[in-house]
DNA sequence: GTGGTCTAGACCACG
DNA sequence: GTGGTCTAGACCACG
């Protein structure tokens, strides 16, 4: 899986690393049990500071979407845990977004095109 | 309209209040033509910094979205820009909150819903 | 408040402060609302580098215990989200406790006689 | 006596077994004099190196609760030594662990009921 | 070899 | 002035 780093974004390097993991494992890029690769190789690759990768797994891991593992490095976790519910937080963005795409005239049919599009992995 | 500060949210104040009027816009709660509080008015109704509502102001109007005028003070727009299109940053993090809902177990018609809900404004 | 670091111990820094804080709530001696000194101040009292700190005040605004203002520095939560369940992680780590306590020959009363002082802020 | 093991958890491999046998002997589960598995047996039950097993029984020879023989392996101690006193580590650990709890709004009898539970051993 | 922790030092946005 | 982010570099325990 490769990662692409916006270096202009607003969203700090260790988040847009976990946000396209996070993607990766919702789309079927990266499977339940899969290796991710070491912080090292993957600070090398991007080519930016382990720490900042290790901050990356370490979120992901407090979220439960990955495992450490000291032996093996890190690894997409088998259940990941189901609350079933979209946080206040999410709740909040997504509104925010569909208001801004409705004040740019997007039609409604075109918001939950791309929500399916999203959904179903097929990106 | 009442604008409402969260502070333990990590996004900062002045965007928060810039969601809001944009939300505000979006559902028809500021009608096209509305007069908005003056800096010094909202300022001191949400008891922040001048500086922080100035800037929000800004960036409305950078955006399209209210216009200043010496007289009058700011008013919403009668007529936003429309692009037709989503930006790739909402985009982006549409597809991320997508994600994460459903690796959360959220069904798919749940978000669809929330997307009617939202740009209906049936809030 | 005043924090102490065991150097010798294998809990990381930035957990010890964690555990002090969070123990400085429970007990009273940080009142709700109350400020907690800045980073760096932090920092240079103890002695050790501000990343530390930082990563502390980060897992205590995650845990819902502090929150941090960019104006006004950290704080601690007025309402602290009760969940009203032990974790299982801390369930784990007092039945291993009470386990090795009891193979020392430590009475349950002096364990139950602990609990309670801890409880109720009698330290 | 069954070893689990919990890839997710951050303590050790070599802590969570010795932690276990500890439990097991507290509880009866492993009674005085009994036969622990051979490093290599209980490293195959379990699937891991023998090099951690080998650091789980030291440390269990260290603190006392098991004695290793040179014809019969590793055994349990008959007379424990006991202190009678908890160790300033698990005080404050406990100390914690009360903290969170309170805060979380668990009420201090079911902390009372789970420290008999463990330590009655009728888990 | 792996992730985890820590330092010294720097720059940034927010308010 | 505040917390947040990031780097370069180092050392550590675990396995």
């Amino acid at each position: 899986m490769v990662i692409r780093i916006d270096e202009y974004s607003d969203v700090p390097i260790y988040m847009q690393i976990r946000n396209q993991i996070v993607m990766g494992i919702s789309s079927g890029e990266l499977k339940a049990g899969e290796q991710l690769p070491t912080v090292r190789a993957l600070a090398l690759e991007i080519g930016i500071n382990t720490m900042t990768v290790s901050k990356t797994y370490q979120m992901l891991k407090n979220e439960g979407y990955i495992m450490t593992d000291r032996k093996n490095g890190a690894r997409v976790r088998q259940m990941i845990e189901q609350s079933g519910v979209i946080s206040d937080e999410n709740k909040n963005e997504l509104r925010r977004i569909v208001s801004e795409a409705r004040l740019s005239g997007v039609p409604r049919e075109e918001l939950v095109k791309l929500v399916d599009e999203y959904y179903l992995g097929n990106t």
